[in-house]
DNA sequence: GACGAAAGTGTAATAGAATAACGTCTCTCC
DNA sequence: GGAGAGACGTTATTCTATTACACTTTCGTC
């Protein structure tokens, strides 16, 4: 076993959301799409945590906490584009988003979540994928999407009960 | 490429129905639990065909069609209960909920959805579970559920566009 | 057969997630 | 500066799921 993944450990995660956010300006900026003020701060709640957030959290958060007028299409919308630009995945099984790690790269995310402290593991260019790939070859399927969440103990968790 | 799967091409599917509750009364009386009517009528409505039914629907067709008085924690708890048994599958990305090849084997399903004709097909002992193993076993975290749901088309709705 | 506990179902209300439809505003480009 | 597209506000509604409590059925035991 390596060392566990960032997103389960303690570490300076300013820096996480930062990096995040600087990396959707330059990919929005080079596919010349807009990064508004409000898909900006969208971006930055769902990656306050690597803890997957339901949009109606985000939407708390506007009303309350920005003053912002907000209701769900406000959202909605917001987090639509980001799933577009590939800035956040959903996770289907917990209805909410998060951040990407990876948003260089068109990918679907694959998901290790911890049941305890509910951080999401992105996994990056696993054989998982590889081996769906083979099963739909042998079915003739032509794969388009995939959802795959794994739910569990994290590392951390299980050592820490 | 093998021949596709059942899911995707005609069969005699009323062999699929009677089956599936046959197996299920086994199943329920080896394990002491009780399959009543309302469950059995809800199972045999998820057996209707291979694509995954929505509660609602479900709910719909015991109120209109079966003349019962049922509101959502009649058709919930029935669910529930058949996922508890292993004789339904949820799917997260839809909403819905499949019946079970193999209710006798204890597994958590994975699926091929056609995005066109919505057949579900589960997949029996694949390679990708054993993937999500070895990616585990890497990141320390221990599986205790899994989703896996990769949506595209079918072998047959390839063919016939 | 009567009884009590447990399991199953009915019922009403509500919470949670997502979308539809339409109006207004704000950029950008000509 | 005007036209058009894109972004956002607003209201209502749909779809999915759960809570809480009442009533009924089933089953084992006396």
């Amino acid at each position: 076993m390596t060392t566990p993944p960032l997103a389960c450990r303690p570490h300076d995660h300013s820096h996480c959301i930062s990096q995040a956010l600087a990396e959707a300006e330059n990919l929005c900026s080079r596919q010349g799409v807009r990064l508004t003020a409000l898909r900006r701060r969208v971006l930055e709640l769902v990656w306050q945590s690597h803890r997957p957030l339901g949009a109606y959290d985000i939407l708390a958060v506007l009303s309350e906490q920005d003053g912002r007028r907000a209701a769900p299409p406000t959202v909605y919308r917001a987090l639509d584009f980001l799933l577009e630009q590939g800035l956040v995945h959903r996770i289907a099984s917990l209805n909410a988003f998060v951040g990407c790690n990876r948003p260089d790269r068109a990918h679907q995310g694959q998901f290790f979540i911890c049941r305890q402290c509910h951080a999401a593991i992105e996994l990056e260019g696993s054989a998982i994928s590889e081996s769906i790939l083979d099963s739909a070859r042998e079915l003739g399927f032509r794969v388009e999407g995939q959802t795959v969440e794994v739910v569990g103990l994290c590392a951390n968790c299980q050592a820490a009960p």
